[in-house]
DNA sequence: CTGGTCACCTGGAAGC
DNA sequence: TGCTTCCAGGTGACCA
């Protein structure tokens, strides 16, 4: 369910009421999620406290004084503060229990993951190999223009790639394009950098609206204290399959570019 | 390196 | 109603 806002909406929304305090003790319901979940994970964490809560990607990092614990939701993921008399449910795997709180993981398709580093965070084979931030200075149309110089992979394909950018996933890949008015089938490099001065922008801006509407287009993102999205953003093309483009009033078109749906406007996007 | 495919897993919706 | 098929927000592993 997460891309990058809904990542960071639940970063904020989670951080400043667990922040500084002391896990109690961790509950763990299942032995593995991608990865196996940390050995002796209660005894790990207990008597620790939480420093900050840091985002890299789509990856949260719990800064406890001992090491880092990383937090990937996954496809279906999602991370809940919830009082401590309140029963987990089917999929509720994992419990962080703070005094009178618990940070609950429910995720139904178990594609996230917990893992303990002690080391530098910055050297964990899952941390080391992500390309840069979307929203930060570094990422610019100069780059972008200069990375896919010679590659032929369709520009959505390299905007997911998170070795490259992190954070981009298929709705916003989508939505990005469609706002730059770039078909998602064009090898990237052959995009100019003009056209790139008009996605990088782009790309920002949808991130950050994502962020700032503080719930997301997602239909079922749910939020930390429980609530859901509120639908605030409208998608311009994703899911809208055959329904009309919002400015030319043409139909949406779906396609698949490497076993991913992309929605797009043929009139708009060229 | 690049580009393409597969696997992991569950549940909801659509189709018959 | 019930069975089958397809689809879903991610990403590492593997192949040529």
């Amino acid at each position: 369910m997460p891309e990058l806002p809904e990542v960071e909406i639940t970063r904020r929304g989670i951080a400043p009421n667990i922040v500084g305090q002391h896990v109690i003790t961790v509950v763990a319901r299942i032995p593995a999620l991608r990865y196996p979940l940390p050995v002796r994970f209660d005894k790990l964490l207990s008597g620790k406290v939480l420093r900050k809560i840091e985002r890299r990607g789509k990856y949260l990092l719990f800064d406890f004084d001992t090491g880092v614990l990383l937090v990937h939701l996954g496809m279906s993921g999602s991370l809940r503060l919830v009082p401590v008399a309140l029963p987990a449910q089917k999929h509720d795997h994992v419990d962080l229990v703070f005094g009178q709180t618990i940070l609950r993981l429910r995720d139904p398709r178990r594609f996230g993951a917990m893992v303990w580093i002690d080391g530098d965070p910055e050297s964990h084979p899952l941390l080391s190999t992500l390309g840069i931030e979307p929203l930060s200075e570094a990422f610019s149309a100069s780059w972008l223009f200069a990375i896919t110089r010679k590659r032929k992979a369709a520009i959505k394909i390299v905007l997911m790639d998170s070795h490259r950018v992190v954070g981009v996933g298929n709705i916003y890949a989508s939505e990005s394009l469609f706002r730059a008015g770039i078909d998602p089938r064009s090898p990237a490099g052959k995009i100019s950098l003009k056209r790139y001065e008009r996605l990088a922008p782009a790309i920002k801006e949808t991130l950050s609206l994502a962020i700032a509407a503080g719930g997301s287009s997602l239909r079922d993102f749910v939020h930390s204290d429980g609530s859901l999205g509120y639908f605030q953003l409208q998608a311009f093309v994703y899911g809208r399959e055959g329904e009309l483009c919002r400015i030319c009033e043409r139909p949406v078109r779906m396609i698949r570019q490497g076993q991913r749906a992309t929605f797009y406007c043929p009139h708009c996007q060229r």
